[in-house]
RNA sequence: GCGGUUGUGGCGAAGUGGUUAACGCACCUGAUUGUGGUUCAGGCAUUCGUGGGUUCGAUUCCCAUCAGUCGCCCCA
């Protein structure tokens, strides 16, 4: 019998936690900062709420979903993304009528999506997102935009862009997707096969396929900001306004393209301009979503957020050779040599602890060498070695283990020399 | 869903149709009978992914299967 990881999932072992704890700390430090607050929901829902929030054509809605019947008969799904929840329990806590406007959510936790695995890819990842709801105000989609980069910006990621798009609204979608129908269909049989089923499907996806990238019919095509209403237009020349404030540079990419079916108007995505790892290259991606929040039920409210997979920021981090600053102290190693010391250790070590002084001691019956050896391995500040002679006069030399000087300290007095001295 | 590639100790990594399957790291012991990071000597463990086939004999050749990994699609 050898059990593994369920395919496309990982453990995350002692040594990496602790960048992850790193990194989930800065970002609720941002978050506080920004004033986005945390929400939790829960890891499944209903499945129709994603049909109906992702959309029921998308691929991650057809082909991606863990679905499965509870024993009530009910169908759910493991979440495969966190804005359809968090909208679910905006509407369900009418937070619509909070004293606090927008309404500014943060939240970080596993999502689940049937795929290969590849490089920065997996069935089970982590993803930390925002949504403000509330606001149709293109300074908060600027806000937004600014958190995100700021997340990374504060790990010290730095080869990074910004792109972002216009999609519109309803009616320049529809123009323009039948325009780009028009312009395609003719000769629709010169691309792959992947754009002649994203045809009928999703035409704007075409615009991004890499096969066909330098068909002459690609360079002719109509571009979605040509189909802008002016409203629109005018709205996307205020985020953009608004992002020059900032001071945060971005490309305009007239052919990026989200993939869940409740995006429009602003569209981004913070991609890495290095090779990074494998071929993925975004580590996140958002929008607005301005009529979300009716279709599940609530009232006509505006939204935008992001989301990103804590997966690639770490792999991004590490592509680029940057080291997290974890710290992983141990103030106190004590090496004991005999039974009796071993009891006396035991008693010193809680000693140490309770006051808040990381301390550690040997279980496996090692050689003083050997313990030696582990205290330093642990970085260890302070070694003291308790044997017979320092039991019989309760004093013990406390080794400064970077000097190498040792200090004779009662045994009363250790707790206090540490806490004066770690 | 489709395609490529890999599968030998805890980790990394050689190798061969034939008695005991290199080496490095790690770990343990000793040199140094109670003080670490260096050095030297010794020690330690491996169903050679799994199942079947060919063969006197398979870790090696063949088939299947499983798993990892990478790419496509799509996405974070």
């Amino acid at each position: 019998m050898n059990f593994k990881v369920p395919k496309g999932t990982q453990d995350i072992l002692p040594g990496q936690s602790e960048k992850w704890q790193l990194v989930e700390a800065k970002i609720r430090e941002l978050c506080n900062v920004y004033r986005y607050k945390e929400i939790r929901t829960p890891m499944f829902e209903s499945t129709e709420l994603f049909q109906r929030g992702v959309g029921d054509t998308t691929d991650i809605v057809q082909k991606e979903m863990y679905t499965f019947e509870d024993r009530g008969g009910r169908s759910m799904t493991l979440r495969p993304e966190g804005t359809a929840s968090a909208v679910r329990a905006y509407v369900e806590h009418k937070m619509f009528g909070s004293a606090d406007q927008p309404v500014k959510l943060y939240y970080t936790g596993p999502m689940f999506r049937y795929e290969r695995q590849q490089a920065g890819r997996y069935r089970q990842f982590v993803q930390f997102g925002v949504e403000a709801i509330g606001s149709a105000d293109p300074a908060i989609d600027a806000e937004v935009m600014a958190l995100a980069m700021d997340v990374y910006a504060s790990l010290g990621l730095k080869d990074l862009k910004l792109v972002i798009n216009s999609l519109g609204d309803k009616e320049t979608r529809d123009a323009h997707r039948d325009a780009l129908i028009k312009h395609f269909e003719p000769s629709i049989d010169e691309l792959c096969g992947d754009c002649q089923s994203r045809l009928a499907k999703n035409p704007l996806r075409i615009l991004d396929c890499k096969r066909d990238h330098e068909h002459p019919l690609m360079a002719t095509a109509p571009a979605l900001t040509d189909y802008l209403t002016a409203d629109s237009a005018a709205y996307f020349a205020k985020v953009k306004a608004y992002l020059d404030v900032l001071g945060i540079p971005y490309v305009v990419d007239p052919n990026l393209v989200r993939g869940l079916d409740y995006y429009n108007h602003t569209a981004f995505e913070v991609m890495l301009t290095s090779k990074g790892f494998g071929s993925i290259t975004t580590l996140c991606g958002g929008g607005r979503y301005n009529g979300l929040v009716e279709d599940i039920g609530g009232p006509e409210m505006p939204g935008i957020g992001f989301a990103m997979s804590i997966e690639r920021l770490l792999l991004a981090l590490e592509a680029e050779g940057i080291e997290l600053d974890v710290q992983d102290t141990l103030d106190m190693y004590v090496i004991t040599m005999g039974d009796a010391a071993k009891l006396k250790a035991v008693e010193l070590v809680s000693s140490f602890r309770a006051k808040g002084i990381s301390a550690e001691m040997d279980y496996l019956e090692r050689k003083m060498k050997a313990q030696m050896k582990a205290a330093d391995r642990a970085s260890a500040k302070y070694v003291i070695v308790l044997g017979d002679s320092e039991l019989e006069e309760q004093v013990v030399n406390v080794k400064n283990m970077a000097t190498g000087d040792q200090e004779k300290v009662e045994f009363g007095q250790l707790v206090q020399y540490m806490l004066e001295n770690k």
